[in-house]
DNA sequence: GCTTGACCTGGCCACCTGGCCAAGTTAGGT
DNA sequence: ACCTAACTTGGCCAGGTGGCCAGGTCAAGC
């Protein structure tokens, strides 16, 4: 008979594909519980139920942890809010609510925010692992972009300068917004950062001529 | 006949004080060169050209060491900017100098940057520095505000949600530039959000009554 | 059954970390 | 000249680090 999953450690035969997968959950979950540099190698085997020698069979070398780490998004998902937005009304009001429901996803977790940036700084001293930080970047400013553009064709309006620079000016509010609030832990002050910055950022949406 | 400055160690007599004081800044020069992580106490000392013995003669503790370091004021100084501001320019000009001139300090020494995150980062997970993040923000926003409320005076002009709140809103991009250009790396481009929000941000300055 | 190759592991290594301390050196008061 | 208290130092420690590996286990193919 089959025993539940918490065993010891029953020996599993997984493929190293499988484990490595187990072994970035758990050091995500290691760096948001205890802080990237307490995140080691141990520590990560600890979380996952593995001996350590597992790990320097999965990974060649902690870098590569750190790679397949960055390689996998942590950022913020904004495509959940989507929904919520309503392409009839006021564009100050669909900023506010993206802007918001932003917000709740960092409240709601706010140690990933911690993790993605010690990890992005920590990336950008690895000469092997210098690219990374840049690439997801990237990735976040073009997943904005897209939402920013279907949002635009349903409500029928552009963007002054353009999507692309719109999804930057909006990533760089929330951006500074975070970094500030993980300084002064005062929510209130951020949330209303963020309500200023709706009505500012609406004077670029227009109707599309 | 009294040597030069860079002996080996001839032993100096030093107050405790003096020589907090250089690990301090030694330290500084540490982690800016190869990163907070690298900054052990003893490649502070060797910087500092000490023994290792003489760290914990001046302090108790790494930790008091990391308190010293966000005692001293890391951020950008903006009053250097000042001067360089003209009352009778239109404020969105006003706004735009200030932008590109706290952007020159951030390209002249961006490890600067990378420390104070860092630094703020791991004094939040210290529960005895868990205050000192707060009050370093809670000063420079002070320092921002008292600026632009002396500018204010000497242009005749008020901002449209009071003061404090300006210079919260002008951090916020300031930093969110700044994170987002630790990522990317795009110089032109954190320039080019900036000037854009300069010109966003002229919108909450209006004439006196 | 036996071979093969992928998977798994405990134990080991050299190195480095923050912290401590006994013994030595110095400047300054008396 | 002497004493005292502050300063200085090299060496040591216990604990933790990433990395390595010899040997063991297992499922599948023949």
């Amino acid at each position: 008979m089959e025993s539940a999953g918490t065993e010891p450690s029953p020996r599993k035969n997984l493929t190293a594909e499988a484990r490595r997968e187990l072994l970035t959950q758990a050091a995500l979950r290691v760096m948001k519980r205890d802080g990237v540099a307490a995140a080691t190698t141990r520590a990560i085997c600890a979380e996952a139920g593995m001996p350590h020698g597992a790990f320097h069979y999965c990974f060649r070398s902690k870098r590569e942890l750190y790679a397949a780490l960055l390689a996998t998004d942590i950022n913020v998902d904004l495509s959940a809010v989507w929904p919520a937005v309503d392409p009839a009304a006021p564009p100050v009001d669909n900023l506010r609510t993206l802007f918001r429901a932003y917000w709740e996803a960092v409240v709601a977790d706010p140690e990933a925010q911690r993790v993605l940036t010690d990890l992005t700084g920590l990336a950008l001293r690895e000469p092997e692992l210098r690219g990374l930080p840049a690439w997801e970047h990237r990735s976040y400013l073009e997943r904005t972009a897209a939402d920013l553009e279907r949002f635009a064709e349903q409500a029928h309006v552009e963007y002054a300068h353009g999507t692309a620079e719109m999804a930057d000016l909006v990533l760089t509010v929330v951006s500074g917004a975070t970094t500030l609030w993980l300084a002064h832990g005062d929510d209130d002050a951020a949330r209303r950062t963020l309500d200023r910055y709706a009505v500012l950022l609406a004077a670029l949406v227009r109707p599309r001529p």
